[in-house]
DNA sequence: GTCTATATGCGGATAGAC
DNA sequence: GTCTATCCGCATATAGAC
């Protein structure tokens, strides 16, 4: 409070801040790994020295890895809704395409759609599964009830969505340049915004 | 060799085997496990206590839990070929149908689609990724060149088959009779063939 | 608000008996 | 061919100082 002793300013190696900001922060840099090596293959240590803190302060402040991986998730899903709510704010002309065309474009938000995207496949869990399955849904319910597809429609974009996922978790952009089939499957895979998806390719290959 | 002791006859709670036979049998057991945890999620305590034989044993045959892994992987891949395969020689019509029917029945070979959906996210890692690239685009090859599919043909098969195993992993068919959405969902998302999913659903909600 | 130190448990892998 | 016993490292979580 009031006694701020003479010499320990700047004791610590990072400066400190609110918690909420550090909050932020933490969060980010675990949607990026656990983005990278899902859920269990993800440590909180790792996710402590991407984000610049100590790995026993990210425990601390989320109480469980389980918890911070539940947040990462909402965090996430309210990210992608909010994203697609804009777009269709902006008007309801070819809607499926400009979904798209925003889908791919949050793959700039490293670890988003593929901490997302463990979790899918995470469905045994008992509490990472049910979750998981509230999330999709309600991407679904969203499709259906606000932008007004209808479930043939919804399930071509999901389709879609999921296969993108996939191509971004095997990382195929590295076989761009080196193999004619990958590049024919990515061409064809990406209606455009192909060059999204390699430049964040050639960005995760140096970190 | 000729010298049997008297008495050390049934010695072990399981029977000796031939190693070919035993092999075949974790691997099966390890397809099931890794299909549910991941390759980090699952432990070679669980395949070996699926597949009935001790933890060692199982690193003993396969060298370390990755080697394992991967021969899960090539197996799976196998299986999936060979029953294509077999499909396209039953005749040319109607192919992408045909596929999609006999893709839904690999369902039944448990864990084999999901053990390489979580190799296909798992890119980034240094061995596993290499190879489910590898892997995935010799599927895409075999739809082109085999199949005779057009790009946007096979990107179509592909699309489905992602959005299948994501709401597989998802367990999403335990929603099946809970959520209005979630029937919608799962009704438009397979043409037919609903009823392996939510029958294999059951099985492993009981496992 | 953030760190260091550390307890604890679990999982992969090894050694060696039978 | 298969097991038991066990080592060792790593990761989560806790305690407590500053």
């Amino acid at each position: 409070m009031s006694s701020m002793s003479t010499h320990d300013l700047e004791h610590h190696p990072v400066s400190r801040m609110k918690s909420e900001d550090r909050r932020e922060l933490i969060l980010q840099a675990a949607t990026d790994v656990f983005g990278q090596f899902g859920y269990y293959g993800a440590t909180t240590d790792q996710v402590a020295k991407a984000a610049g803190v100590s790995q026993p302060y990210v425990v601390r402040m989320f109480g469980t890895k389980e918890r911070l991986f539940l947040e990462v998730m909402d965090r996430a899903l309210l990210f992608i809704l909010t994203t697609f709510r804009a777009v269709l704010s902006e008007g309801r002309d070819d809607l499926g395409h400009r979904f798209g065309v925003a889908y791919v474009d949050m793959l700039k938000q490293r670890g988003l759609l593929l901490s997302l995207m463990h979790s899918f496949i995470q469905g045994g869990d008992p509490v990472i599964g049910p979750r998981a399955r509230e999330g999709f849904l309600e991407v679904y319910a969203f499709l259906r009830d606000e932008a007004g597809f209808t479930p043939d429609e919804a399930n071509r974009f999901l389709e879609g969505g999921m296969l993108l996922n996939t191509l971004v978790g095997l990382r195929m952009s590295e076989e761009f340049e080196t193999s004619e089939r990958a590049n024919e499957l990515l061409c064809a895979a990406l209606p455009q915004k192909l060059d999204v998806l390699l430049e964040l390719g050639k960005q995760q290959a140096r970190a």
